[in-house]
DNA sequence: GTCCTTGTTTTGAATTACTCAAAATAAGAC
DNA sequence: GTCTTATTTTGAGTAATTCAAAACAAGGAC
């Protein structure tokens, strides 16, 4: 129980330390698991699928759905959190238990960690709540990344992909 | 024709302004367009799915397909607005052009609209946004909404849905 | 070390939300 | 009224995810 400790490289990626932090969630320790924290921990931003790719170069024998099983029982205990911006299949993030965001380029879709503008706990106070008790509040930036930047300026522009902020 | 009740808000409701608000979008006025809008009109937060039970009974021979195409259309031409909270289908607003976000209710999925907590453009500005030019913040604010806080004080409290925010 | 219980994964199928495409239809310009 | 072209219908397909029963294995009991 306790310690959702957000994490030093050591952490991240040494077995016995993956093993113990699943083991203090309450849960079994099993290749299928180790195999995802440890591919979670290379890409912090993965859908399901990517992470049954990963896990699979490793661990041929698993199945798409124990990959499923493992991201809700990892979600349900805390180990990861899930989030699900517009026209992407749902992300798995390992860093839990602050309170941060997220930014989303519009053209490639990459994920960075956005720490929060205002403070440890941010627009968690909108003026007119409408009497909702607020329990979280959860930012969505929409921007385009460095990289894209670049690609849109050397006027290797082709249509831009537009994921679907905007219109669209 | 003169004076309908004042009852409804006149251009939100009346047939001729809602066709009005479809032509100015360059869009051609056509019976399963006008009955989406009123449907939106009645219920500002609503799926496809909602929308085309709505629909249906003005219009009962409009496919589901017809309502996909409609709402398309017009958050194509900025007429409506496509909202993706976690866990739940896509809902459609038609307000639109205004910078507000929305606070849902974790155990029934009620969706208001919240006005922006920091000013015209909130949160904007992340401190840190990794080199991504930012254009756009949507905040999704949950919490339990005034009727569900009744029903779970009164404990009637069965296990709160909890749609999928804090754990699961 | 072996056994047993119970949580986990496999296997196989179903579901939800949504998209695609061709043919039929109808808005609105003429 | 006619014609062009956007829109809708009809029919099918897909991606992401969930459900359920049976096989399996982790870890505590012995």
């Amino acid at each position: 129980m306790t310690s959702t400790e957000v994490s030093p490289p050591e952490t991240t990626h040494r077995p016995e330390a993956l093993a113990d932090s699943i083991r203090a969630a309450g849960l079994r320790v099993t290749a299928p698991r180790l195999a995802v924290l440890l591919a979670l921990a290379e890409s912090p931003h993965s859908t399901a699928d990517r992470l049954f790719a990963s896990v699979r170069t490793d661990l041929p024998g698993t199945s798409l759905q124990a990959v499923y099983g493992v991201l809700a029982a990892f979600t349900a205990a805390g180990l990861t959190r899930k989030i699900e911006p517009s026209g992407s299949a749902a992300l798995f993030e390992r860093r839990v238990g602050d309170n941060h965001h997220h930014i989303v380029c519009t053209r490639c879709g990459t994920v960075r960690d956005v720490d929060c503008a205002v403070g440890a706990a941010p627009c968690l106070t909108p003026e007119d709540a409408s009497g909702f008790a607020v329990q979280a509040a959860e930012v969505t930036y929409w921007g385009v990344c460095p990289t894209c930047q670049v690609e849109l300026a050397t006027t290797l522009s082709s249509a831009p992909l537009l994921l679907n902020k905007g219109a669209r």
